[in-house]
DNA sequence: CTGATATCAGTTGTACTGATATAT
DNA sequence: CATATATCAGTACAACTGATATCA
């Protein structure tokens, strides 16, 4: 016999636990963010600006996975508040070199403590072993998101 | 040191890899599916019906997933297509009862084809072990999804 | 009356396309 | 000229909100 906790082909399909698992991720991601006044994208760029120090624009959006057209806006947003500064690269003056500001670290770490709260309560029932897992699990398949 | 492997702090997000990986899957699902002229909505609505026989439309809503703003297009259109019909329920003449037809079930074979293939798309490369730890670690996150 | 149901109109957020200006 | 960068306007889609009509 079947076992009772048989799932509907439906509920199984991987793409679909995908997409709705995501979806309640973005939920927690984006009230925790909205209490520090933040968005995602804050988060991601001053992250990548954190990590791999200052960046064009053009290299930010590979880094970030974002569109060109919304990079523009959290660019600016982040200039006008004194996160980043945004200066003409002196070799290529096609560029605009980003680059993270002291306030925009400081920033930063408010923005990754009320992510890393949105992760517990998303994995509030899943073990530290089962994070890994699902880390390991989903890192291959996030990795071809870029084209 | 610290091993080649180690991913930065953005790229080992739970909710960052989530949104990702679901954006991969997406794409490999729409294409899949355009291919045969098919939506997702439509084929969670017919292998809804399928599953469970006979349901409302705010049945429907729950065991799909959907927002009721959305259902009422995509029955509307199974329905023109002949591919459900849809009478009024004897019992509560509000509801309207929605029930798969034989052109419908046909229909889903198709999609259910295309669904498939692009599964495999999405998880090639991982093991059909991997596949069930996938589906095992994030079914009880997407429970999560409704309300 | 209330509560549930179905429908319709419209809003938001994310991903994305196309066109343009500018500089190499 | 072609190419890369940044910007702007606008599209497509899924998720969602609010209002309304219907009827038990």
């Amino acid at each position: 016999m079947e076992p009772s906790t048989e799932a509907s082909r439906l509920a199984r399909l991987p793409s679909r636990l995908l997409s709705r698992a995501a979806l309640v991720a973005s939920r927690h991601v984006t009230q925790a963010l909205e209490g520090v006044g933040g968005h995602r994208y804050d988060f991601a760029v001053l992250a990548t600006l954190d990590e791999f120090g200052p960046l064009s624009q053009s290299e930010l959006c590979r880094r970030c996975g974002m569109d060109r057209s919304d990079m523009t806006a959290v660019v600016s947003a982040l200039a006008d508040e004194g996160h980043v500064s945004r200066t003409p690269d002196a070799d290529d003056r096609r560029r605009k070199v980003v680059r993270l500001e002291p306030a925009g670290r400081r920033r930063l770490e408010v923005l990754e403590q009320a992510i890393e709260g949105a992760q517990q309560q998303l994995l509030e029932g899943s073990s530290p072993d089962d994070r890994d897992r699902l880390v390991a699990l989903l890192t291959p398949l996030a990795a071809r998101a870029d084209q």
